[in-house]
DNA sequence: ACGAAAGCGTGACTTTTGTTCCAGAATTCG
DNA sequence: CGAATTCTGGAACAAAAGTCACGCTTTCGT
C-alpha cells in the first residue's frame, strides 16, 4: 500500500494571475472590484497529474483550494491502511477542510490527493479570511461549500451505517457514471473508495453480473441496468 | 420502535427576551450593539424535557438553535429502524444543520431530539442570515461551529469504518463518561447511538467486563480501567 | 406487595464481510 | 513477440456482526 511518495507538489507549473473563470466561480464576479484585485494578485494556479498527494493528515493547509479542472479526492486511512473517500472536490468547488485550516488553524484531519489531471487555484489562508470578513460573496460562497459538505458526509454516513455493501457499491457506481454508462475504475480503486478489500468488490460485481444489472471488465464496468441499479441501492 | 409522538414541540415555556448567557455564548457580547438588540428582541426561549422530538428528517427549520442547558441529539434513521448518532449540540453549541437550512433553504437531513432537559434560543433564519452578513462576531461563530461538525463527522467516519465495534464501545463511554466513572446509559440507548442491536452490545459489554475493564449494571456503566479502555479504543 | 414493564444474559444460528491463496486473462513494455 | 505487470475470477475458510428465542432480574406503578 504506497499511500506517499517522496514527492509532494510535484508538477507544479509556473505561476499565472489570471483569476478562475467566472462561470465556475461566480461569487468572484459578484465580489467589490477591491476585495477581487487582492485575490487575483495574490492567488497561485498549480497543476498536477493524477495522483499527486497535495495533503496529508496533519498538515496545516496554505489556503482556500478552488478546483478548476479535474478532481481532488478527499479521503481517510487508518494505521491497517484501510482508506476510505470522503468525497471529491470538482470543479467550481471548494476543499472546505483546506478552507476549515484556514480559519482554525487547525491540522487538517484527511489525506487529499488529485484525481486524474486537475488543475486549481490557492488563495493564501490570511488573504481568504480577510476577503471573508468583509465581502458578502465569500461569505455566501463559503457557508454554501460548508454546507453542502456538511450534508453530503451526514449522507454518507447514513449510507454506510445502513446499507450493506452490494447497495453501496450499486449507489456509488450510479454517483459516479453520472448518466454515462461507463466507469472507468479497477476493483482495487473501487475497493479503496469503499473501505473494503479487492477480493469483496469482485464478489459483489460478479452478483451484479449474474443479475444482468452490469458488465465488469478491465479496469471499467458498464453499467446495463441503472433502474435495476437504483433499486439495489435502494 | 417509537420514532415519532404525535406530539412536537411539546413543553414549550412563554417567550423570554433575555440574550444567553455571555459565559456560554461569548459572541454574542462582541456583537456590535444594535446587531445584539436586533438578537435579543427576535430569539425564542424554548425548553423541553428529554426525548421530545424536536426537528423531523425533512423538515423547513425555524433557525439557528442556541443550546444553553442539556443537549440535543443529532441523529439518522433508516427505513429498517437502525439509528445511528451523528453528534451532540450541547451548551455554548449551535445546532449546525438548523442553521445550514437557514441559508441554504435545503430541508434538514436529520432527526434533532433533546436528550435530558434541555433549554435553547430560536434565533429566526431571516434575522441569523442578516447578522451573519454584517456582524464578524457572528462570522467567526458561524464558521467555528460548521468547522467543528465537519472534523468531528469525519473523525466518525473514520472510526466506524476502520475499527470493530469492540473498539467503538469503548471509545464512545470514554467520550460519554468525560472524566467521570459512571455512564448512565442502557444498553438499548447504547445500541442505537452505535447502529446495532442490543444483543451485540450485550456481548461486547460481557467480553469487556471479564477484561475488569467496565462493569455493567441496570441503565448505567461504569468505568473500571479507563487506561485499559483507551487501549481497545485504539 | 404484586403484577407489569423495562432491562439484561446468553446460547444457537445465519448472514455478511474479510482473508488467503491460486490461477487465468488482459495490457504494457522492452 | 514474449516477459512482466496489472487486473480479474473464484474457492475455501475465518471472523465479525446481526438475529432469534427465551428466561431471568430489577424497577416502577398502583
Amino acid at each position: 500500500m504506497t499511500l506517499m511518495t517522496g514527492i509532494r507538489y510535484a508538477g507544479y507549473s509556473r505561476r499565472m494571475p489570471e483569476a478562475p473563470a467566472p462561470t465556475l466561480f461566480p461569487f468572484i464576479a459578484a465580489m467589490a472590484p477591491e476585495s477581487r484585485g487582492a485575490l487575483e494578485s495574490t492567488l497561485r494556479r498549480v497543476s498536477c497529474k493524477g495522483g499527486t498527494h497535495l495533503v496529508a493528515r496533519g498538515d496545516e493547509v496554505a489556503g482556500a483550494y478552488l478546483v478548476e479542472e479535474g478532481a481532488l479526492r478527499v479521503y481517510y486511512t487508518s494505521e491497517d491502511g484501510r482508506e476510505g473517500t470522503l468525497y471529491w472536490v470538482e470543479p467550481g468547488q471548494t476543499c472546505i477542510l483546506a478552507l476549515n485550516s484556514t480559519f482554525s488553524r487547525l491540522a487538517y484531519p484527511a489525506w487529499v490527493e488529485s484525481e486524474g489531471a486537475t488543475r486549481f487555484a490557492i488563495v493564501p489562508g490570511d488573504v481568504y479570511r480577510r476577503l471573508f470578513a468583509c465581502d458578502v460573496a465569500v461569505q455566501q460562497f463559503t457557508f454554501g461549500a460548508l454546507s453542502g459538505r456538511l450534508f453530503e458526509l451526514m449522507e454518507l454516513m447514513e449510507e454506510t451505517a445502513s446499507h450493506g455493501l452490494e447497495a453501496r457499491v450499486a449507489a456509488f457506481l450510479l454517483r459516479r457514471a453520472k448518466g454515462e454508462e461507463r466507469v472507468v475504475l479497477t476493483q482495487e480503486q473501487l475497493a479503496r473508495h469503499l473501505t473494503t478489500s479487492r477480493e469483496v468488490v469482485s464478489r459483489v460485481l460478479r452478483g451484479l453480473s449474474a443479475l444482468g444489472l452490469v458488465s465488469s471488465g478491465h479496469g471499467q464496468i458498464v453499467i446495463m441496468d441503472s433502474e435495476g441499479l437504483r433499486r439495489i441501492a435502494g
